[in-house]
DNA sequence: ATGAGGCTCCGTACAGTGTTCGGAGTCGCC
DNA sequence: GGCGACTCCGAACACTGTACGGAGCCTCAT
């Protein structure tokens, strides 16, 4: 049988086909037109169709640069990746401080397209992806700085990039049903309260909480909660797995 | 203007029309064929002909029982919620042990139904959903339990949350393509080997990581890797939001 | 008994989807 | 000049979610 059949069905795991022109279409381009519509317009409006039309490009020509919708999702994914701050070695204030940031910016970006939690899910081999290696890498690296060895480094990254991925996943769902509905934050919660009290209807602790939460900007609130929560991990990450903690 | 237009359109948003008689569909048996076609076939094989024809019924006739296919997907959700183990308060371990095996069991059903961690980033408001409103409340009143304040519970809960989600979303990635490649897991690390060496050539910590890992039982080590995590976010838990940490 | 109204179920239809295939055009190279 | 490789695309296929209108049935007021 052929050594070469493609059993991984992953962009990452399929040597590119070297071309010498400069033809009409790229894949970069490809793949920065679909990442636009998927800002604009969202996960489910992202169509070949459509991307094919913002190129000026019929629907089909996508398939010579790409092998297919899901791997298209894979590219793009990545270049989401690319936007990450890579944390430095060297930070003055300890990996605590670079990791905290590379954190922060990775929820930032997250956030600032909504659409990817849906996609991370499915997306399995995404650690390939040239930007994402590079963001471990660099994570490693912080945390080895640290004194962590490297399987402790391993788990602790993993561990604050689970947190975070957790957080984003929750606060994109509300983003984009928010999005959604067309209304703004406060109009949108004032509307919701009546099926969130009847939610809480027999539940003390959710009235006294939703109670507690009208009136708080949501916005400040959910970074505060942010912030602390990776508090929490980053203290919890210190006490079991740095070389003196 | 009418006062009950449908600004929020979340099932848990909508007064159900009461029936009298038993008709031969109910919203119980299509959230349940769902949830059954859902695990057997994946999040891309649910069309609403093929639960209609698990159902010896038409196409449309679901449509009487649930308003459209993502609501149909919040009611799957909130049943999924529904197989978590709640906590439960009093335990003489204390809330440590109590959250552990609340977030134990929550990732084994978040794996046990992989598709369900695309579904989470759009379900904005699963949170109103009966079991998720029921688990929420146990977990509160067992963090309640043991000193914390409400808003101290709800920020440790959010925080727990949000790693069980974020770990179980890139082990269902791997798991949903794990399972669509048809191979086991052996034979599938072996056959990745190529590209991730290809991703981490230059990436020095990578290829050291990659390495090590070879030959080591990824169940085991995905297991171990959750519930150190889950022991670190705890720790930090302890510390920063405790009462006397 | 009879009609009215409401509810359940479904066949049809529409607009749109991802992707395959075959053909047309264009380029570099022998 | 001709060949092969590559890029682009129109047509077609099998499928999707769901709006609509009609058919059958049940309950209740008259």
């Amino acid at each position: 049988m052929p050594a070469d059949e493609q059993q991984v069905p992953s962009v990452w795991a399929r040597p590119r086909p070297q071309r010498r022109d400069q033809p009409a279409l790229s894949r970069r381009q490809i793949v920065s037109a679909a990442l636009h519509l998927l800002d604009t317009e969202g996960l489910a409006a992202l169509s070949m169709r459509k991307l094919g039309a913002c190129l000026n490009a019929g629907a089909t020509s996508m398939y010579t640069h790409v092998a297919n919708k899901d791997e298209l999702l894979e590219l793009v994914v990545d270049e989401v990746y690319g936007e990450v701050d890579v944390p430095a070695t060297g930070d003055p204030a300890g990996w605590r401080a670079a990791v905290t940031g590379c954190a922060q910016s990775m929820r930032a970006t997250l956030l600032r397209h909504p659409w990817i939690v849906s996609v991370l899910g499915e997306a399995g081999l995404a650690y390939l992806g040239p930007n994402v290696s590079r963001l471990t890498e660099a994570m490693l690296a912080v945390f080895e700085e640290g004194g962590f060895s490297l399987q402790a480094a391993d788990q602790a990254m993993n561990t604050v990039v689970a947190y975070v991925v957790g957080v984003s996943t929750s606060e994109a769902a509300t983003l984009t049903t928010l999005a959604r509905s067309g209304q703004g934050e406060q109009e949108w919660t004032e509307r919701l309260l009546p099926a969130a009290e009847e939610a809480a209807r027999s539940y003390p602790r959710l009235r006294r909480l939703y109670a507690g939460q009208r009136g708080r900007q949501v916005r400040d609130s959910r970074d505060d909660g942010f912030r602390i929560g990776l508090e929490c991990v980053l203290e919890g990450v210190a006490a079991r797995l740095a070389p003196s903690g």
